[in-house]
DNA sequence: TGGTTACATTGGAATTGTTCCAATTTCATT
DNA sequence: AATGAAATTGGAACAATTCCAATGTAACCA
């Protein structure tokens, strides 16, 4: 086994991941996939994709970060989580699965999606379709030990 | 039965919630706890309650909502939403719920807390306790029927 | 390979939602 | 009516995000 952390990882893994999405991979567009893909899941604001993107070769503004998560988010490749007034965040877990929030550190931690059941559904309004199913467990007390302790 | 529109009913609901939650009752107070409590449940945006508060008599500055419903908040009155980024809806709908979010239109509406079965909830991480789960369901299409239709 | 063109990136200004603050007004009590 | 504590206010400050017009780069083709 090589090496896999995001700045020494062979860039396949994000050259791959924007090849099958069709997006042209630009210097920028690697650097931020790696940072995104290379690691485990994550849970990630613009903000600090851009100041870690900051120490890669490729310098990345901040514009820059904000267009390729949208873009990555409508190619299918993150999934955008809203938990918090005034700011988003992007989860590389597109699988299905469900979220902790820590109120205090504004930590999230994935749930797998089969260990919350979620039974008996509303009919949605007539017309419409269910594209997605949020479910946000808020939590308080203790440190958070997510990926994103002290995000704040 | 005598008409109950906000603007017309007296203001005796209102006022009974703010000195149930031992809050004083200044103008501002009554003319946005009318708004908020007279007629069904709501979801509000506090630039929406501000725009409405200014047909009112008493007028009711933006930094007055914002103080105004954060404090409902706080005192139970009022429970914060968030689904989207850059905005936060307040809900007069205090018990056990969850909700429909119309993606295309911004609007939101309830769902009684128990036709949606949450089983087998994860256990929460060491040392912290669950503060509430929220359920939201996203869907697209068809027109909007909630009173929030067209708030964006 | 170099030229062309469509697409990406950029800094900085603009926008949006919200909070902060110091000055003024109002409420409740005497 | 006078007083003090609490509430309201306009406007400035702020943070996250979007917009924009200028510049740079990747991909394609002759």
């Amino acid at each position: 086994m090589t090496d896999v952390s995001p700045e020494n990882e062979s860039p396949t893994r994000a050259l791959e991941k924007l090849r099958q999405a069709g997006l042209r991979p630009t210097r920028q567009r690697i650097a931020l996939a790696r940072r995104l893909f290379a690691g485990g899941d994550r849970h990630v604001t613009a903000e600090r994709l851009h100041s870690e993107a900051l120490a890669d070769e490729a310098g990345v503004s901040l514009a820059t970060v904000y267009n390729t998560l949208r873009l990555f988010e409508k190619a299918g490749l993150l999934r955008a989580l809203v938990v918090d007034a005034g700011r988003s965040f992007f989860d590389t877990n597109t699988t299905h699965h469900h979220h902790f929030f820590f109120e205090e550190t504004g930590a999230l931690i994935d749930v797998p999606g089969d260990s919350v059941t979620v039974g008996a559904l509303p009919s949605p309004p007539p017309g419409t379709t269910i594209t997605r199913v949020d479910v946000i467990i808020r939590v308080t007390g203790g440190c958070a030990e997510g990926d994103d302790a002290g995000a704040r």
